[in-house]
DNA sequence: ATATTATATCAAGATATCTTAATATATCCT
DNA sequence: AGGATATATTAAGATATCTTGATATAATAT
């Protein structure tokens, strides 16, 4: 029940549906492609990848001072078909610009 | 898009998933049914069915002066598995009952 | 050790959603 | 017509969510 709302939660919002979007077409993304891709402030993505993680939509990997974000897998079947639904979407996804620097 | 996050924001909340079980369940119910079987004053409910109810869930047929909603049908796919995902959740749905005055 | 970079968290204001109480509308009954 | 019943809508306060800016943490580089 406590997990279903956050997994709702977490998509009723178009900011969470287009990162997430962003995401699934990009693959492993870190927090500072998003914020170049989408111009957003940091404080406003973390936010919402903390979100999306703890809906379990998404999952984290720390590799040096990066963060790396990507569609968790094996999905459910729920959280699946909810991702299917979004593809659907006529959503603006930015393109994917890396300008964070690299090692 | 718009009917997207009006049909998550419809199920983001716990007495609209408690109320849309409880007409699953019980097939054709009107409104006060579900003022008398959930304690809950008339306004509170008219507004959650009406949230339910323009996100696609159910419909209403209206027959005298009572007003009876039940689950529409046929349902889209993604809006049947979300209805199955919260047969799954441990909800507490009181038991059906008819106050209302009867024709 | 200090500075820099990437990310996370916190605090405050803005916006949206939920609840209740009051009122409006529409149907039925006498 | 006038009263009663069922439902819908509106207004106001309470609660939750979102955004921004500031600060904290953690890894790397000099």
């Amino acid at each position: 029940m406590d997990i279903f709302l956050k997994t709702i939660g977490a998509i009723n919002d178009e900011t969470r549906l287009r990162i997430l979007s962003f995401i699934a077409i990009n693959g492993e993304v870190c927090v500072c492609d998003i914020e170049n891709s989408f111009e957003m402030i940091q404080s406003r993505v973390s936010r919402h990848l903390k979100i999306l993680k703890e809906a379990g939509f998404i999952k984290v990997d720390r590799r040096g001072r990066w963060a790396y974000y990507s569609i968790r897998n094996p999905l459910d079947k729920f959280r699946l078909g909810i991702l299917e639904e979004i593809s659907f979407l006529q959503l603006k996804i930015p393109k994917f610009k890396q300008e964070c620097s690299v090692e």
